[in-house]
DNA sequence: TAGCATAATGTTATATTATAACAAAATTAT
DNA sequence: ATAATTTTGTTATAATATAACATTATGCTA
């Protein structure tokens, strides 16, 4: 079991409330200019809160866009086996959370029989907001 | 569909060569060093050709590594609904092709019943090698 | 609780990944 | 053949991420 309670250092707090603002995933670098008023100095301290915050569920990482976002789940309790859904238009993401999908996911097994410990799954498409304006 | 019968260029069979020999995922400054010999001299020129590539469904991108793989499908159909098994021990990397996966992710509907264009599956595990070694 | 060990945070510098912007060459259309 | 368009080459630089070391904080033990 991942410990996720101990208190949050400064700065991760100062990382991680920034990402809860904001709806969309935002990048390293933004994190970085917006915390920097607030004693953050440089790209580490904004990585390091980064890494920790994904250990413990606090955000995910979007890597097809290398960005970070706020786990929608008050307590994640699956921080390595997440969905999202991505517009290719907007860039809105969101995240899946589906207990089927998920279970299938986490009981899908390869074919050496072998089952995995963690996904990151993306998916593509265009969603419904930019989907009624292209109409 | 998608035009892949229009012949590669010169630079595009270069890169698509070097991916293709590899085994394993391979980093678009590695493809540079290897391909400077044959003429490619800048990085635009890997990236156009990797663009393209995987466009036309020969090699996909790992996301979670910035690296290339060739697809291992002959004729890639589907070159946007992606899934892989990444070790988390030796970064091996291997491309799953299971017609029932494949077929349950282009189903899915999120909760407003929105299916999707393509996705990009990344399971992450213990290969089955890296677990005997572990043992 | 003083002194040492360990861990966390700060800082500088630099590595790695990727693209913008423009130039030259090749291809296509007229 | 020449103008328009697309592709390829080139230079420069932007964006993302981490190594390495310094400093400060925290915990341990005698």
């Amino acid at each position: 079991m991942i410990k996720k309670n101990k208190a949050l250092s400064k700065n991760q707090k100062l990382v991680l409330d920034f990402i809860q603002r904001n709806k969309k995933p935002v990048k390293a670098y933004s994190i970085l200019s917006s915390v920097q008023k607030k004693g953050i100095k440089a790209p580490p301290q904004v990585y390091r809160a980064l890494d920790k915050l994904i250990e413990i569920g606090k955000i995910h990482r979007i890597e097809s866009q290398n960005s970070f976002v706020a786990c929608n789940t008050s307590e994640c309790e699956t921080p390595h086996a997440t969905a999202f859904s991505i517009c290719n238009n907007c860039d809105e993401v969101s995240e899946i959370n589906d207990p089927k999908l998920f279970k299938y996911l986490l009981d899908f097994k390869d074919n050496d029989g072998v089952k995995f410990a963690g996904y990151n799954l993306e998916f593509f498409g265009v969603c419904k907001s930019c989907e009624q304006i292209q109409k």
